[in-house]
RNA sequence: CGGGGCGUAGCGCAGCCCGGUAGCGCGCCUGCUUUGGGAGCAGGAUGUCGGAGGUUCAAAUCCUCUCGCCCCGACCA
């Protein structure tokens, strides 16, 4: 391809609207420009690597034996009605009515879709086990779309749904596909890492996001130092207390902290250590308010909280709330004569001689003791795990890392195959349910991270596999001496298998060398009239930077070789 | 939805506080020179100042309302 024939409209300055690095460099790399808050055109440049993380992932999942097919954007109300997201996906779920007044949505994930085809079609024990995938432009109204690809309202993802007669062929189906997607990122060329996650609004018994390791990922990875164990923070389990033994109870005492509302705020007054707090965080369920200990330096997790209290909905209770419940304004919540329903972390249960809110505006309570002073319901494992904290498998210390989720697996079991009878009938003529996974892979963010990933100060280094063009070929002024080798060189690297971008463009050596920087294409030859007078070329490794010289017929031979040898050392 | 910020030429921004001619850099067009890391000179084009109301002799600037976008929190591939 040539640039002069190409739409390709490189930034010089970084634009305003992005702030992260893979948005703003793939906005100044003319691959996307944003149409609407969330929603993105792809370029041609930046279509083609979309397509290259495409094909990786369609042809794993074809050996992983997952068949393609192309479900509909839109679908009808009623096949949400069925499972009950109609109304449980809440707003993200955009939807509209089409001329006969009849309720669609755009779809956001295909679990109905697909379990409605399956019933339709599939009758026997003899066809399973199926899994079927597509790659298809997903729409979720987002609460807040950022980041560019990152995070979007419609981006590209591959879903696959597996059905299978019993759950041991659905672990079998989840192990399979849990092995494709290692093999994907791999691919890919990213650092990646498979964690324990949360099943969120898809529902199902269990999980595994595939993590791309980036400081500036969305996700908490925590992780054991010595051992297998990697979570999802939200997900990641804290184990109670061992350590029993507790301070010698002090008698409780009233004590004025005028305008300390926050944590930070009372420990620097009193001199003490955030772990000698327990805050008291009230909860709305939609039904009631729940008041949440948790120890000083600890953060709730909400997630916990929700399965615990069996609850879908749940926020912090706004002031009025508070006040009302407590007495007090905000900040001055504590559990020592509160009239409502008590649950706290397991680390309250062992902390002693604490300070607590004293339900009074300006007042704390010290040296507060359960179940002396207060009254707990039910010790609960409450808070995210953090640095520092046992591994709930016991091989180690836990560490945290920051991730961006580019894969998740969920085995879902029935809970979409008995919401819309989704059977089969086993050998025995007995109708049973399908048991069923799902399989997500982001192909856009997937792009995004790589970004994230492989970069320096002058723009994108893509890992081969998912490079736009292997080789960016930029010729120097417009002699007839360059045009003739550059021609011959484009003709012999792409009959050598090579993809070639060639900037033709009548275009300075500074201009063009910084663009080729920016697009990150694996290696850049430069053919000007300079080399051509010793015969010999400069060919560019993006990454390293080093620049070789080379006879023009020996370039594509070297570059292929180049290619495979840094492949195999990734 | 809560909090913060922004909307002025294709892009990045200044001007707004203190009302009076719409400006800078980059890009774009023409010509000459230049040509291996974002060229120089000369000339040129480009704006419903996000939109609607209002105040005023006069509004990019002040007021009200509205729309859009970005960033921080509650959701997720």
């Amino acid at each position: 391809m040539r640039t002069s024939q190409l739409l390709l409209p490189t930034l010089r300055e970084d634009p305003g609207e992005a702030e992260t690095v893979s948005h703003r460099l793939m906005l100044r790399a003319g691959l996307i420009r944003k149409v609407a808050a969330g929603i993105y055109t792809y370029l041609p440049l930046g279509l083609r690597i979309i397509r290259k993380v495409e094909q990786i992932v369609r042809e794993e999942m074809n050996r992983a034996g997952a068949q393609e097919l192309l479900m509909p954007i839109a679908s009808p109300a009623e096949l949400w009605k069925e499972t009950g997201r109609w109304d449980y996906y809440g707003k993200e779920l955009l939807r509209f009515k089409d001329r006969h007044e009849r309720d669609f949505c755009l779809g956001p994930t295909h679990e109905e879709v697909i379990t409605d085809l399956f019933r339709r079609e599939v009758r026997s024990y003899r066809q399973l086990p199926l899994n079927f995938y597509q790659i298809q432009i997903k729409f979720r109204d987002e609460i807040r779309p950022r980041f560019g690809l990152m995070r979007g309202r419609e981006f590209i993802m591959k879903d696959a749904y597996s059905f299978d007669k019993d759950d041991a062929g659905a672990r079998l189906n989840y192990q399979k596909m849990y092995d494709a997607y290692d093999r994907i990122f791999s691919r890919c060329g990213l650092n990646f890492r498979a964690v324990e996650a949360d099943t969120g609004l898809i529902g199902g018994t269990s999980s595994h996001e595939f993590m791309v390791l980036a400081d500036t990922g969305e996700e908490t990875i925590v992780y054991s130092d010595h051992g297998t164990y990697a979570a999802n923070v939200e997900r990641a389990e804290v184990l109670p207390p061992d350590d029993e033994t507790r301070e010698e109870l002090r008698p409780l005492q009233n004590v004025k902290t005028p305008a300390c509302r926050t944590v930070e705020e009372v420990t620097k007054f009193l001199k003490v250590e955030a772990s000698q707090l327990v805050k008291t965080l009230l909860y709305s369920t939609g039904k009631d308010t729940v008041a949440v200990l948790i120890r000083g330096d600890h953060d709730a997790n909400e997630i916990k909280l929700k399965r615990l209290l069996g609850v879908t909905d749940l926020e912090l209770a706004g002031p009025a709330t508070v006040e009302k419940i407590t007495g007090a304004p905000v900040g001055f919540a504590g559990p020592v004569g509160l009239k409502i329903r008590i649950v706290a972390d397991h680390a309250v249960r062992t902390a002693s001689n604490v300070v607590v809110g004293g339900n009074q505006a300006d007042t704390h309570l010290i040296d507060v003791n359960c179940p002396r002073d207060f009254q707990v319901e039910q010790f609960a494992d409450l808070r995210n795990a953090k640095a520092g904290d046992l591994s709930p498998r016991k091989d180690g210390v836990l560490k945290t890392t920051k991730g961006i989720e580019v894969g998740h697996v969920f085995m879902l079991g029935t809970k979409y195959s008995q919401a819309m009878n989704a059977s089969f009938l086993d050998p025995n003529g007995k109708e049973c349910l399908a048991v069923m996974g799902c399989y997500g892979i982001g192909i856009g963010r997937t792009a995004a991270a790589a970004v994230e990933q492989n970069h320096d100060d002058k723009g994108i280094v893509w890992p081969f596999p998912i490079a736009p063009f292997h080789v960016h070929l930029i010729s120097l002024g417009q002699s007839a001496g360059v045009i003739e080798a550059a021609t011959g060189l484009y003709g012999a690297l792409e009959a050598a298998g090579l993809e070639v971008l060639w900037d033709d463009r009548d275009e300075r050596a500074g201009v063009k060398f910084n663009d080729a920087d920016l697009i990150g294409a694996p290696y850049h030859v430069i053919v000007g009239d300079k080399g051509l007078a010793e015969g010999l070329l400069e060919v560019k490794t993006r990454k390293t930077g080093v620049k070789t010289k080379l006879s023009p017929a020996g370039i594509p031979a070297a570059i292929l070789a180049m290619a495979s040898s840094d492949r195999s050392a990734s």
